[in-house]
DNA sequence: CGGTTGCTTGGAGTGCACTCCAAGGTCCTA
DNA sequence: TAGGACCTTGGAGTGCACTCCAAGCAACCG
């Protein structure tokens, strides 16, 4: 159990103003209300943990897991990145430059400006999708009308 | 060799006015030209047809695949609702459709239609993303500045 | 004529992101 | 005191979408 020290290092602090309080007020969760939280398992958190996807997770004096609320926030922006399409790994390599602390400030602009970059190519990539379905929409809804009419 | 016939059947006919004229003007292709004009390879082209998500690809009189402009068209489309993280199976039951004629063009518009909205979702869910990006890299941008000044 | 490209089927392998389990243990609540 | 939630590690299994190959053969090109 040789742990590193608990860095919990400044990261990027604060999210987006978020509107919804999470489940009970305290800052300490258990693996499984995390879990019924964000829709992952119990087995994913872990995993999560096990790669290095997490910043270090808290246990309390028994050695259970306490999920903090900025836990909770990095687990959400985790999912937004998952949703991008990101790999776990670029994950992972942005997981470590937080526990790198505050001189990796650089390289970790660099990243999210990156996957920025991949991203909004991706919304236009589906914008460009969205167009084809309409017209075919279109397509079949007109061709539809022109034989009911027939 | 029992093929069904060449149904080639009326299917959404067209895609939007396409910007690029394909590699050579005639509208038949050997599987390595396709393979270079998509990025996809032989062995994934035929994979396609194998799990009928082709809808027939015409042979030559040797056998030898030729694919056409129709059939260009789509791999277009195909592309893009792989974009869209639509399963394979989903575009599968499409292909099915458009084999099937033209009485399945209700389903056919549905099927679109629920991707159409997945796409939107999907978007959306980006652009939130993207919001959470610009607020992270407006920090580190602010963080670099403020101490580059102090 | 030889080399390249293509054909077929069936099946094996890859990489990713989970997903789950075994096994043996601790701790908390009713 | 029983049951349930949790802990650990290592490893196996899953599902998807490819990706590639073997083997044996046909056709085309210079």
């Amino acid at each position: 159990m040789t742990e590193t020290a608990p860095v919990r290092t400044a990261f990027c602090a604060k999210q987006p103003p978020r509107a919804h309080p999470r489940p009970e007020g305290q800052d300490h969760y258990t693996i499984s209300e995390v879990a019924a939280h964000t829709g992952l398992t119990a087995y994913t958190l872990r995993w999560y943990e096990r790669i290095g996807l997490m910043p270090y997770v808290g246990r309390s004096h028994t050695g259970q897991r306490r999920f903090r609320n900025s836990d909770l926030d990095w687990l959400a922006f985790v999912g937004k990145l998952r949703l991008t399409g990101m790999p776990v790994a670029d994950m992972v390599r942005y997981a470590e430059l937080l526990r790198e602390g505050e001189h990796t400030f650089e390289e970790r602009q660099e990243l999210l400006e990156s996957t920025r970059r991949d991203v909004r190519k991706r919304i236009a990539e589906l914008q460009d999708t969205l167009a084809v379905l309409d017209y075919k929409i279109d397509f079949y809804a007109d061709a539809r009308r022109a034989s009911e009419r027939a």
